[in-house]
DNA sequence: TGACATTTGTCCGTATGTATA
DNA sequence: CTATACATACGGACAAATGTC
């Protein structure tokens, strides 16, 4: 763990045990210079990290400010194992098969002849209420011993643990309205709206390994931008 | 202009102008020190920037690559005026009236007894065309001065003008489907599904300035992480 | 497998610029 | 005007990951 991570994490670990007021003063670079024993230059990259993850704000002459929990407790744009990852994650396998996959879909995977493609349908809950319906496609020679009790756990970290580097991961974000079997599935009332989060998650070298559509419970996510 | 933001954008403009391939390698930083005559750090600073904007990534040991269009193309979580910085935008005024508020949007604004906000609904359009149907809430003690003509620019460039510094600017996104006013005036079908994005714009000192409800034409956004 | 050069990542000290109070 | 605090910039050193021989 490099020290501004570590650093980084402790500041948070104060603003989340509520030890600032929204909107109140954090200590300057300096104070925390010494309370950490590091370099000005380090304790800048932690704070500009808190920045990036919306804990806190800065103004030049004036000093640093911590943000009201809205601005970073909230859904930002991260995927479900992101978002739930000290809660309690499982899955329902709604089906598992293999398939030739549609021509765009092969274009995207850059797929030869012959080749095949994983297709699977999840119910994701957390503490066993159903927080979204994911609908996945994975090349099958990216990933030979690939099973239905994979399905179980977290794919990212079936792949991380197939020593596969996940350099990106791209989602774009639209509006749908459930149908009665997501609906049902999701608890919902049919044709209610909801977000729809459409993943690529890309290996090393431009590999797309995985493609995903999460259909979310819930109709909101959030995002900050601070000047 | 800093030296870092300077490097940054002639880095970017030379990527949009297509010099590199996706995936394909960008210069060391070594080489790019001394092809702006800046320091390693100024460099990496510039890089930071290319990184955190979706043009490029970076592997430790390796180097920088460049990400395809498809990475920092696309439609951002921004407001209007920056996702349509260079483009012709204008907008149809439907409505400029002041209003007392309902309970909630006064406790938001932290109102005070007799104190009014201005409300208004417009159309903004790109080259004539519509692309988000806006309305919103100020309060009138913030901009005393506020008036019908001040609608057909930008609000928030207004806001600056004003000497007022906008701090935070607050995002929750949300899917809808348009009613047939909004649909008329975007010219979608009734009951088409659409993101609504919902702004709150924050000055200094957690003043409440500004509370938006932008419906968009569009039914995507995108947004990139890099590992 | 191991050694090696290359490249990015982290960290330090220091100096100067600039906005704020 | 002045002190303070964040922002930018430089130079140097070592660590860690990567690619190659």
């Amino acid at each position: 763990m490099s020290k501004y991570v570590d650093i980084a994490q402790q500041l948070i670990a104060m603003i989340e045990a509520g030890e600032y007021r929204s909107w109140g003063v954090l200590e300057g670079e300096l104070y925390l210079t010494r309370l950490f024993s590091a370099s000005r230059v380090t304790i800048r990259k932690a704070l500009s990290l808190l920045k990036d993850k919306g804990y806190i704000h800065s103004r030049q002459g004036s000093g640093y400010y911590v943000n009201p929990p809205e601005f970073y407790k909230e859904q930002h744009l991260t995927t479900l194992s992101d978002r739930y990852a000290n809660k309690n994650l499982s899955s329902i396998v709604l089906a598992f098969d293999i398939v030739e996959g549609s021509d765009e879909m092969r274009r995207m995977f850059h797929l030869f002849e012959g080749q095949k493609l994983y297709h699977f349908r999840r119910i994701r809950l957390v503490d066993d209420i159903p927080v979204a319906l994911e609908e996945t496609w994975m090349p099958v020679s990216l990933f030979e011993d690939f099973n239905e009790s994979d399905l179980y756990g977290s794919v990212m970290k079936y792949i991380e643990n197939r020593n596969y580097v996940i350099s990106h991961d791209f989602k774009k974000i639209q509006a749908v309205q459930l149908n009665s079997e997501a609906a049902r599935h999701l608890r919902k009332e049919e044709h209610s709206l909801s977000l729809q989060i459409i993943h690529k998650v890309y290996l090393l070298k431009s590999v797309l390994a995985q493609y995903t559509i999460e259909t979310q419970a819930d109709n909101q996510l959030s995002a900050l931008s601070i000047r």
